[in-house]
DNA sequence: CCTGCAAATGTTATAATGTTTCAAAATTTG
DNA sequence: CAAATTTTGAAACATTATAACATTTGCAGG
């Protein structure tokens, strides 16, 4: 069995968080786009875990640090990370979460723990492959892949058979 | 190129709907679930057309032929369709398509026109399996899987390149 | 510098989607 | 038939997302 992915064990976050914001703040100089304060601190908020954040769970983290927002200051610095693949929607979540392949084009496919909650993004080309192969068998014209694989991760597998 | 799949060409729908209903009946025979009026004709509406409908939508259509039912009415419905595998969710438009493979123990794909908004579920176990695959990969035991392709179907592919 | 444009943010209201709760009715079971 | 269970009704509410318009900010050209 192989070791454990990153979100499903300790490991120095900050790391995690300082390595997003670089890499954001280069693919945005890149792209001519603005990293303005709020979208990086959203997108700071958002890589604070491995685990999806609502957009009014982003909301109710700057109301708690004095920025009064409202919905939409949220949901466009979401569409703002969105468009520029710095962040990715869990659609069966209705949620957020930071891109670790941020910059690379990829179809991201998303492993969600349903006890922890954190989401593992792999890049899994070969299930990417199949998937277009699929599609194109049907001649049908992919664009946008949805993939969320819910179920349990290695840690909480463990440990509910300890029940 | 293969033949147009159903949903993208012109075909006798109201076959594919008493053919729902009858796979449903006997399903829930079998599995002793009491499919009520109420349940059977959220089905039906589902099954109007190979196009997704909101729950709304449905509250709509029901509230036109004068059964006047509230939210929960229809989401119940929709719980207990879903939960015999008689119609699927499609998170990424927040609504609900029948299913084409009812009783049969799978895992849909869904192609997903965003053009005319039809959707075909696809069988695809290759997918699935490689799917699997890589969650196993990373010691992750998948229990849901959401896959869903937005693009163009055949048909619109072609109107597209009309412009 | 400053002026005017475009992009970004603020603000209010509202739309769309989904759930909780408790009561009443229908169906099944003993 | 009576009790227990399941299903439905109904009202209120919670959550997620967008529309519309005003204001501010950053920046390019005069």
């Amino acid at each position: 069995m192989p070791e454990s992915a990153l979100p499903y064990r300790p490991h120095n976050h900050q790391h995690c968080v300082s390595q997003a914001l670089a890499d954001a703040t280069a693919i945005c100089r890149q792209q001519n786009a603005r990293l303005t304060p709020i979208r990086e601190r959203v997108l700071e908020l958002i890589w604070q875990s491995h685990k999806p954040l609502g957009a009014y769970d982003i909301l109710g983290m700057l109301g708690a640090e004095g920025h009064n927002a409202a919905p939409p200051t949220v949901y466009r610095a979401l569409d703002f990370l969105l468009q520029h693949g710095l962040v990715h929607r869990i659609s069966s979540l209705n949620s957020f979460i930071g891109c670790t392949q941020a910059g690379e084009h990829h179809r991201g496919m998303f492993l969600i723990c349903r006890q922890c909650r954190n989401v593992l993004e792999l890049a899994a080309p070969e299930v990417a492959q199949a998937v277009e192969s699929a599609a194109e068998s049907e001649a049908f014209l992919p664009e946008d892949i949805t993939l969320e694989i819910a179920g349990l991760c290695p840690r909480c597998q463990v440990e509910s058979r300890h029940d």
